[in-house]
Order: C-alpha cells, then sequence, then structure tokens
RNA sequence: GAGCCGCUAGCUCAGUCGGUAGAGCAUCUCACUUUUAAUGAGGUGGCCCCGGGUUCGAGUCCCGGGCGGCUCACCA
C-alpha cells in the first residue's frame, strides 16, 4: 500500500471516519426494487405534474459515476447493469446521518437510494433521495469521466475499468451472449443436443495445431489441452447421439494476433445423414439470421467494408478459386513439381516436402483467400490437408469439404465426415509419415477413434465455426482481443 | 521471430534546440439547495517504464532490457 496514489490513501482516510461514525462500509443486503432501466421505463412518459401529483417511490443501487456538488444538495449519476439514472440527494429530505455517510462518498462508490420520482428543472427523471445507503466504499480512483480508459495495455489488464466505464465495450460482450444465445437456440431447434467433452486429451487430435502440454500428477500422464473436440463428438455419432454440439474453449500453442488468441471459443456441431452441401445451406440459415438478429438487417459494414449476408452464398472451389484469381494453368492440380515451381513464383516458402496438396493449399491462400469478401463457401479441399474427411466421390485428390470465408476470413470450416475405419486408419499413417517429413503439426495417430469407427459411424457432416471471429464481425471489433473479457498477456 | 510506434500525476495528454516537470479532468479547502463535462477562488499530487552511457547538465541524445499496439512472418 506504500506506493499508492494520493487519492487512495484519501479515501482510507474517509473510510476510517465512517467506521468511526459506526457506518458499516460494506454492508450487506439492499435489495433495489428497480433497475435505472426500469425506472425510465416505468416513468418514462410521466410528466413533471403527473409525478408530483402522485409521486412513486422506488429503490435503486449502484455505482457512482459522477457528483455534482453543490453544497446542501447533490446531484449523482448511478450506473448499475442496465444504464444510468440521476438522483438528488438534498440535505433537508435526508436524515442527518445519511447526509453525513453521503457526504464521505466519492465517485466509484457503491450505493443504494430510497424515494419518490420526479423530475427536475430540465426534466430529467431523477430520484430524490430520502434514505441514503452506503453499499461498498471505492478505495481507487476512477478513470476520467470524459475521455474514459484508453490506454490498451490498462483496458485489457484491468478489463473491469475498461468495462465499467466504456459502456461500447460491454456492449460487445451483451450481444457476444445474444450471439451464443441465439446460436445454441438454432440448434436445440433443430434437435441437436449440447453436449460437453474432455479439456485434457490423452492425444491432441482434430486439428492441425500445436498443443499445450499439461501432466495429471497421480496418474503421472502427460496430457494435452484440446486443440478440437471433434474427435470425440465424432465418438457421440458411433454411440448414436446424430444431432451433438460444443460450444467450448479451444487451445492452441501459436502466437498471438489480431485474430489469434491462444485459448478461443470453437462451436462444433455433427449431423448423421447429412452432408457438407447440407451444412452450406444450414450455415447460410443460421448466420444469415443471426446477422439480421444482431444488427436488424443482412447488410453491414465490417472496417469501413461493406457485407451482404442475404442468402445464397456463392460456392467456388478451391481448384477454381486458384484459376480464376491466378495464372495458375491445370498442370498445377495434376502435377506436384508443377505446383511447386509455381508457388515459388509466387514467392511463396514451400519445402521440398511438402505434400501436393499442401502446396496446392499455400497457393490458395496467397492468391485467393483474400478476394473473398463477401460471404463465400469455398469447397473441395485437397484430402492431404484433410485427414478426417470424407473423400470426393468424382475425384479422389479433393474431399466434401468447405470454408466458409468472410472479409478473407475463415469463419467456419465442414465437411463430410470420413466414416470408413480402414481408410481413416490409413490417413492417421499418411500424417505420421508426413511428420516424419517435417510437418509439425500433422495430425497423431488416435487408435481409440479409430476402434470406434470400426463399430460404424452412422454417414454425417460436421462443421467447426469459430465463435470469436465471428463476434468481431458482428461488432465490428478489429482484434479478437476486443471480443475476448480477458485476452492473455504478459505478466 | 523481424520492423515500426508508444510508455510523463489517479485518468486523458503536452513537453520546443539537452537547461528548475506542465495542462485539463479527478482529488483537497472554501462558496453555492434543480445540475448535465455544474460554476468561482485557492491548494496537494511525479521512480518522466527499468538499467547503463554521453554531457557541466538527460523526460529529451546513444546502447541494452521490459511491457503494450500495429504490420509482416509463422499459424487456421
Amino acid at each position: 500500500m506504500e506506493d499508492r496514489s494520493s487519492e487512495f490513501h484519501q479515501r482510507l482516510g474517509k473510510l476510517a471516519e465512517l467506521k468511526s461514525l459506526g457506518v458499516e462500509p460494506y454492508p450487506n443486503g439492499f435489495k433495489p426494487d428497480h433497475t435505472c432501466a426500469d425506472v425510465q421505463k416505468k416513468f418514462g412518459e410521466a410528466t413533471k405534474e403527473a409525478l408530483t401529483a402522485t409521486p412513486e417511490r422506488v429503490s435503486i443501487a449502484g455505482r457512482v459515476m459522477a457528483l455534482r456538488d453543490f453544497g446542501k444538495a447533490s446531484f449523482i449519476h448511478v450506473q448499475d447493469r442496465s444504464g444510468r439514472l440521476q438522483a438528488y440527494v438534498k440535505k433537508d429530505v435526508l436524515s442527518t446521518d445519511d447526509f453525513a455517510v453521503f457526504g464521505k462518498c466519492d465517485v466509484g462508490d457503491i450505493i443504494g437510494i430510497c424515494g419518490p420520482v420526479f423530475r427536475t428543472r430540465t426534466n430529467e427523471l431523477t430520484v430524490e433521495a430520502r434514505e441514503f445507503k452506503l453499499l461498498c466504499k471505492g478505495l481507487n480512483p476512477l478513470p476520467e469521466k470524459w475521455h474514459g480508459l484508453k490506454d490498451v495495455e490498462a483496458r485489457y489488464r484491468q478489463r473491469y475499468l475498461d468495462l465499467m466505464v466504456n459502456p461500447e465495450v460491454k456492449d460487445v460482450f451483451v450481444k457476444r451472449a445474444d450471439a451464443v444465445r441465439f446460436i445454441r437456440d438454432f440448434l436445440v431447434g433443430r434437435d441437436y443436443v449440447e453436449v460437453e467433452t474432455p479439456m485434457l486429451h490423452p492425444v491432441a487430435g482434430g486439428a492441425a495445431a500445436k498443443p499445450f502440454t499439461t501432466h495429471h500428477n497421480a496418474l503421472d500422464m502427460e496430457l494435452y489441452m484440446r486443440i478440437a473436440p471433434e474427435l470425440y463428438l465424432k465418438r457421440l455419432l458411433v454411440a448414436g447421439f446424430e444431432r451433438v454440439f460444443e460450444i467450448n474453449r479451444n487451445f492452441r500453442n501459436e502466437g498471438t494476433s489480431t485474430q489469434h488468441n491462444p485459448e478461443f471459443t470453437m462451436l462444433e456441431f455433427y449431423q448423421a445423414y447429412a452432408t457438407f452441401e447440407d451444412l452450406m445451406d444450414l450455415t447460410e440459415e443460421m448466420i444469415s439470421s443471426l446477422v439480421f438478429r444482431v444488427k436488424g438487417s443482412m447488410k453491414m459494414n465490417y472496417q469501413g467494408t461493406p457485407l451482404d449476408f442475404t442468402p445464397p452464398w456463392t460456392r467456388i472451389s478451391v481448384k477454381e478459386a486458384v484459376l480464376k484469381f491466378s495464372n495458375a494453368g491445370e498442370d498445377v492440380f495434376v502435377d506436384k513439381d508443377a505446383a511447386l515451381s509455381f508457388a515459388k513464383g509466387l514467392g511463396l516458402h514451400v519445402p521440398e516436402g511438402l505434400s501436393h496438396g499442401k502446396v496446392i493449399i499455400e497457393i490458395f491462400e496467397k492468391v485467393a483467400e483474400p478476394m473473398f469478401i463477401q460471404p463465400t463457401f469455398v469447397t473441395h479441399y485437397p484430402i492431404e490437408v484433410s485427414p478426417l474427411a470424407r473423400k470426393n466421390a468424382e475425384d479422389q485428390s479433393v474431399v466434401d469439404r468447405f470454408e466458409l470465408l468472410v472479409a478473407g476470413r475463415e469463419i467456419a470450416n465442414a465437411f463430410s465426415e470420413l466414416n470408413d475405419p480402414l481408410d481413416q486408419k490409413e490417413r492417421f499413417l499418411k500424417q505420421i509419415e508426413e511428420k516424419a517429413h517435417g510437418d509439425l503439426e500433422a495430425h497423431p495417430m488416435d487408435e481409440d477413434y479409430v476402434k470406434a469407427l470400426e463399430y460404424g459411424m452412422p454417414p454425417a457432416a460436421g462443421e467447426g465455426i469459430g465463435i470469436d471471429r465471428l463476434v468481431m464481425l458482428l461488432t465490428d471489433s478489429p482484434s479478437i482481443r476486443d471480443v475476448i473479457l480477458f485476452p492473455l498477456l504478459r505478466r
């Protein structure tokens, strides 16, 4: 407590004075009967005269966000979860004791007020304090009322302050909660069951990513924080759930950026007897109706770029996209060496050991991915980069998969699921080969998953949607940290 | 991992050519019983991110480090 602000010490002094007056500075039990918004809603239409003629008493509680002191009378702004409301504290209608307590109050304290609602000379709806109760003495001063808290580092490290004084920040997280609830209702309404699968995995599967490792002491067992729930959810298809989804955290031991946080929220859902084409239809419906719900329109702006989510959305294959947005020839898709030399011509760093499909994806990401601003389904990814997806019936070099791209970014990834246990085992073995060739993120073998498939998994399609990135779009947030309450920072 | 930018009072920010560290808000004292960033008068408040160097003298220049942001790379 040595190097605290002088105001901290001044407030400690007030705290001591309150205690010496016999006032408990942190009491419990005050019950507000209205929120600030309740009062606005209930009396917003009432005239000054009507309120004076039949005064109605309310009690509210919240944090003091502004205080204008006139000596024997003061105006304060009280902020609760619903918003702000003005209160008027007048010496001659309060008890001497209550007024003395008010005298020790500062901006940032949490208080409770009971009294009639009236309108001031300027017609502002206001609660006149007949009773005033201190509910929590704040010791640290709040950020400035006018400029708020701007310092980005402080906003992340002390998010509670950011949320307290910057209302638009709280709006983002309320919208996030709304979006998640909408998605949950959407899937539940289609007979999906919400489940929770392990976060601690003995094998880090279901995606190509570097996992966090951890250790279980009692079992003396190496474990991985999950990088994806996919393989567990598909075990549940084997089990007979047929329609399951999970909204939960994934962890990836990789760098951070405006689009990457080491822990992020993923929706994955799986539907038996559906194909990836069915999921394109479902995704169109889910996302467009979500956009409409949050934005009130199918059209919106993201960082100044107009986006239109009105279905149907463009569907284009990886191959078509590469041919369209570059001068690559067909040979790039037939001959690995042609692909390699074309990639090098683009200035891409492509080691010889890379698989043909991986080279094609490198090319696609360079030349085509940034071009897809409006919602677009990109389909038919190379089989080498999709070890869990079902092969396309006509072209065995690609799988029945799509990614949804919006604003040049991946929002969703889905495919018809591979349910042939022998094929799956071969794909895992191929991945292990690629790991030997230096692909650090090749998928590891999961014998237990193969065993589950051997019992029979119904034909199905599954999809993953990155909730954080989706919420970035919905809230026009430039950084993923803007949609994560407590983003990871160095100590 | 590389480049660029930032870090000064509780908050938001100035700080010239290297010459005694500033403003607004907040806070404290006084006045004020209908204000809206209330007003008026007067005060308090500093590890200028940290460490080294150059210099008579460093918030300022140089070197190293820390934390953060952006871009690129890596990565879905």
